[in-house]
RNA sequence: GCCGAUGUAGCUCAGGGGUAGAGCGUUUCCUUGGUAAGGAAAAGGUCCUGGGUUCAAAUCCCAGCAUCGGCUCCA
């Protein structure tokens, strides 16, 4: 019987039969891993343990063969475990079910939220009622300890089986992807069988630690002209433990959710009765946007930007003109007509501030020219879009439009990158996620601009980051028709993405409208032009800052800086006395002259989460100082008010982030 | 817009074919206390809206609206 050289990677080696399998082959290596290994990576591939040593490719030279197991607590061993569930899923949908049709089931591992799903189609709506039932099934598939088993077959034979299965999904998947032949795997003695590259767990007993989470629609190959699947989530991990931990955070995440807070603490609400996705700001919020615009005012006259204000609605030829209506007209709210001129809402700034740039001739000593206003936009939204203040109807970009000429735009982005990396600090944001948007291939997109605008553009982007030390990932595809972009994105309490800012490079607008300058030469050349919003939405980026900070917000963002807590009311008159000079410094203040104890009053500020508490007794009325608690230190004990104001107002001015 | 779920007091939620429930909050009274809940009483409801079934609907059925989780979209 013929041997062959196995070798384990960076370990022992060793001469096993060639009819053995991986499994086999790893356990003569590392008895410890191939007992704990979920698949293995023979030279580099994955594969299933079960697979023969004999059907894998050998080194040529007589090298060993090069063996690795996947295990758990890596993220190749996730993915198996994940994609295996998925199986497990589908063959307990399969065995309630006969006669579904299955899509596509993956392994997640980048999305905080779930851990696998799969598409099919049932022969009856699922409900949220049949999940307990598909996963009671799944743990009695799991227990009988089936076997994960793979197949090559020819692409005909497993159009065949398919086809006779009456899968036309998989059939189609098999007809776009598949090679001359194809794996196919089975969990044998259940009625499942999926076309798939593996490789899985070798049986379902691995699979110990799964939830289904969730049931929604989603469309065969994200197309919404394509029939409506159902996919039902779940996650998996490696024990029961992992799994409880995981659930449990999940809930503690969703306790920072923006839209509980905003109504716990009373920043904002929406009202059905007066219009979906429109953001009233209460008191509360209105105080921390009001904090928010004017450190970006600041910002702005700093970086010699120049404030516009521009109307909400405009001549429906404009909206033509800027191509907003052919491109984006399903977005805008319908024309209102008023003698005889059609007015729209806007979408967006740019046509107004184009407007401002055009009101006269420009040379080139006036640029770059930097506009920026808090420009208000109402956009037509799909209902089942709309999500608290993250995607809303009606919001308010911190919109900047920047014309300059060719040979200023590199720096005007480099500064423009470097404006979005100072307001992220400033507002505490570590974990921020960068893209580098740019053409790809698809036909559907009418790109303007030539490839030579295009490479030239990108090339400036990707330097600029490059020179700030900001990673980035780059997005073919995802680059706006006009011009590429860098995109930044935050995630909120549990793991989605939100796009906050953007810097985008626009090819289109100066044609469109013919923007010009006079150039040196006398004769007039095109401008470039640059939209940038740092906030983006002022409204999204308020509701990812509440989830950031769950509610507790950095001293000179709060409401209500410092509570004013007087333990008798014997001392509500110097509490007065005390807020009242607190507030003519500019600290926000709040008495609480309730019939309570301390204690209870205490308590009230720290759910109202308010960074300062001044505790006033007889003591501190005698002395004329106060007792200073604060949120998270806790007792400070007492000062003057003079030295508790300079220290609050040190802490305010320099916008610090913790109290500390 | 599409698929699924949900809609009961200001908030969080229980209940359920025949007087509408709790906790928190609110108001009033008592209490004047030292670093996360003092006591008592009261007020507060179109049980989302509209239709249907029924002697009787908040409860069952249908439709609509809104919200939630996704999908699609996202200048």
């Amino acid at each position: 019987m013929s041997e062959v050289n196995v070798q384990l990677k960076d370990g022992p080696a060793a001469q096993v039969p060639a009819s053995v399998t991986v499994g086999e082959a790893l356990k003569q290596l590392d008895r410890d891993a191939a007992k704990q290994a979920l698949a293995a990576r023979v030279n580099g591939h994955e594969v299933d343990l079960a697979r023969p040593l004999s059907a894998l490719e050998a080194n040529g030279g007589g090298a060993p063969i090069e063996i690795e197991p996947v295990l758990p607590a890596t993220r190749e061993g996730l993915e198996v475990l994940r994609h295996s569930t998925a199986h497990l899923l589908a063959a307990a949908v399969l065995d309630l079910f006969p006669g579904t049709k299955l899509g596509i089931g993956p392994a997640l591992l980048d999305d905080p939220r779930y851990g696998f799903f799969y598409d099919m189609i049932a022969p009856r709506m699922l409900t949220d009622e049949d999940l307990p039932v598909i996963e009671k099934r799944m743990r009695d598939i799991a227990k009988r300890n089936l076997s994960y088993r793979r197949e090559e077959i020819s692409k005909a034979e497993a159009l065949r089986i398919f086809a006779e299965r009456d899968e036309p999904l998989k059939c189609q998947l098999i007809e776009d992807k598949g090679g001359a032949t194809v794996s196919v795997y089975y969990i044998d003695n259940s009625p499942f069988i999926d076309f798939c590259l593996g490789p899985h767990v070798p049986n379902t007993n691995r699979l110990k630690a799964f939830k289904l989470l969730s049931l929604s629609g989603a469309y065969w190959m994200g197309d919404a002209t394509q029939p409506q699947m159902q996919r039902i989530y779940g996650t998996a991990f490696f024990t029961p433990e992992e799994l409880d931990a995981w659930l449990k955070q999940r809930q503690e995440a969703e306790r920072r959710d923006h839209r509980r807070l905003g109504r716990e603490l009373d920043l904002f609400s929406i009202q059905e009765q007066y219009g979906q996705g429109l953001i009233f700001w209460h008191p509360k919020g209105a105080i921390i946007r009001k904090q928010m615009e004017d450190y970006l005012y600041e910002e702005l006259i700093r970086r010699n930007y120049s404030l516009v204000y521009t109307p909400h609605i405009a001549r429906r030829e404009l909206w033509q003109l800027s191509g907003h209506e052919q491109n984006y007209g399903d977005s805008m709210f319908a024309p209102t007509k008023l003698e005889e001129t059609e007015f729209r809402l806007k979408p967006m700034n740019c046509p107004f501030h184009i407007g401002i740039y055009k009101s006269q001739q420009r040379s080139y000593r006036d640029l770059p020219q930097r506009y920026g206003e808090m420009g208000t936009v109402y956009r037509a939204e799909l209902s089942g879009t709309l999500h608290g203040l993250m995607r809303v109807r009606g919001f308010t970009v911190d919109d900047a439009h920047l014309f300059c000429t060719p040979a200023q735009i590199r720096k005007e982005i480099s500064d423009c990158v470097d404006f979005v990396v100072e307001v992220l600090k400033t507002f505490g944001f570590e974990k921020v996620k960068f893209e580098l948007s740019v053409k790809g291939n698809e036909t559907n997109k009418n790109y303007l601009g030539s490839e030579a605008d295009w490479a030239k553009a990108e090339t400036a982007l990707a330097e600029v980051l490059n020179e700030h030390g900001v990673a980035y990932e780059r997005i073919e595809g995802e680059g706006a028709f006009y011009g590429p972009k860098i995109d930044f994105k935050v995630e909120d309490a549990i793991g989605r993405l939100w796009q906050l800012g953007t810097v985008q490079w626009d090819f289109n607008l100066p044609e469109r409208f013919e923007l010009e300058y006079i150039a040196e030469d006398g004769r007039a050349h095109r401008p470039v032009m640059v939209h940038r919003a740092l906030f983006g939405s002022i409204e999204r980026f308020f509701g990812v800052l509440i989830e950031h900070y769950a509610g507790a917000f950095p001293l000179w963002l709060s409401p209500v800086q410092v509570a004013v807590l007087p333990i008798t009311d014997r001392v509500n008159e110097y509490a007065e006395r005390v807020a009242a000079e607190l507030r003519a410094v500019g600290l926000r203040a709040d008495v609480n002259l309730r019939s309570e104890k301390i204690g209870a009053k205490i308590r009230d500020a720290q759910l109202q989460k308010i960074p300062f508490m001044l505790v006033l007794g007889d003591r501190e009325v005698e002395e004329d100082k106060v007792a200073v608690r604060e949120r998270t230190q806790g007792d400070m004990g007492t000062m003057t008010l003079e030295e508790f104001k300079q220290m609050a107002l040190a802490l305010v001015r320099s916008r610090a982030l913790t109290n500390t």
